[in-house]
DNA sequence: AAACACATTAAACAGGTGTTTGAATATTGT
DNA sequence: ACAATATTCAAACACCTGTTTAATGTGTTT
């Protein structure tokens, strides 16, 4: 094969990687795999040894693209201000690089519906390389840009403002997804429209509000707990 | 039969909540299920006419259960306070009932799991009576309670502030199950208790601590956007 | 050119899946 | 007590699952 296409290998991975996200790994069959990537069956099994591994494949490629993404994100930040940032930049940009990840882009309408499921119960934990390798530096460099922008926060302060504003990204992306979901039962969708406002708006403009919503109540958040010594 | 235990029907809905909690819907065989309830492995079709039915049998029991809890906690609170709650009372009830919903109690420890799979893409909606009947009650009791508690807030506002507060429940309580599903992989689990510091202690403790941090962080901010205006 | 490792293929494998059947057993109403 | 209904049961059904096999094709090296 000259390489007419993608290898069978890398087209195994981008037809995986869009399966799992939409339909849960265990509801995409390797068959189905295979015919999406237009590859013989036993192609999982000699590329990956399993259909396990590949999912693991699928779920690094993206989280080390995503990670590598973010870390640099905020390195810009850090340049751009001086080594100065403030709170609500720092907070921006785990906003929008988590927004970004999940919901724009093709293909990348999984990383946030992969993380969820990676994150469910019975999920194998990849010999503990997920967690140390993908999660925990993106952590500890926001936790740094946090401090370098406030310093009276104590680190354990930090790990708190950090959760509270992870778990509202990870509910606003989980409401638009869940949006999408609905579109097939409309009775279901109207209500949901009429119930959060924001939904019955374009992904960007949706997007562009969530966001500025997270920065706006965390920062008041932490300004109103922590207030600033400024000078 | 003459009822020396429960009956077969309940049996069945007892051990697929806790069974569907802890590995998911697809992993789940009707025979693990049977065997579970000590039952015939057609018992679960004679009984829910399939194993997709038994599913939703059993989140509706669950969220009716949990969802008239909470309006009743409200409907107290509203009770104590004549009817002038304050905005931190008023949070505090919605995480308390998330938190004890999810991680209190025997069997208990399924509502927020089931929650997450109900809501992950491809699960039925089980026509649309799942959002109307069991989310939008009590997403509007909470809206009213609120708006009695800061009258000068918009409706909109409010459904900002709650989706803030939801997530950041959702997402300690999905921390505290990863934690739990991480005691097999106890390399994975020191790492992750070093970078989440209040997951290293116990249930109770964890819950206490996540639920003044929700409600001071969530007050703090709504405070300082929409600084009260008392006498 | 032959030898070699790599890649792809169709077919088969062993086992598990949800569901249905039809007979046996309880339970209920009269 | 009898008849009618509801429940339980072991066995079978048809199908789908992930994986393996052994043969064939492909490109590279010697």
């Amino acid at each position: 094969m000259t390489e007419d296409r993608q290898s069978t290998k890398s087209r195994l991975l981008d037809a995986a990687e869009s399966l799992f996200a939409e339909k849960g790994f265990e509801n995409v069959s390797i068959r189905e795999l295979a015919a999406a990537a237009e590859v013989n069956v036993a192609a999982v099994n000699y590329h990956f040894q399993g259909k396990e591994n590949l999912f693991h494949e699928v779920i690094l490629r993206r989280f080390v693209f995503q990670r590598d993404r973010t870390l640099a994100a905020l390195d810009d930040l850090l340049a751009e201000t001086g080594g100065h940032p403030g709170v609500d930049q720092v907070i921006g940009i785990l906003v929008r690089q988590h927004m970004e990840g999940a919901l724009a882009g093709p293909g990348s309408t999984s990383f946030l519906s992969l993380m969820a499921r990676q994150m469910q119960p019975g999920h194998s934990h990849m010999g503990g390389t997920f967690f140390k390798e993908m999660v925990a530096p993106v952590y500890g460099a926001f936790s740094r840009a946090i401090i370098t922008a406030r310093p009276e926060l104590q680190q354990e302060q930090v790990s708190w403002i950090i959760a509270s504003v992870v778990g509202q990204i990870h509910h606003f992306i989980m409401r638009w997804q869940k949006r999408q979901d609905m579109e097939s039962d409309p009775e279901s969708l109207q209500i949901m429209l009429r119930a959060f406002p924001p939904l019955d708006l374009s992904l960007p403009e949706y997007s562009e509000r969530v966001t500025e919503h997270i920065i706006r109540f965390s920062t008041a958040a932490i300004d109103s707990m922590f207030p600033e010594v400024t000078p």
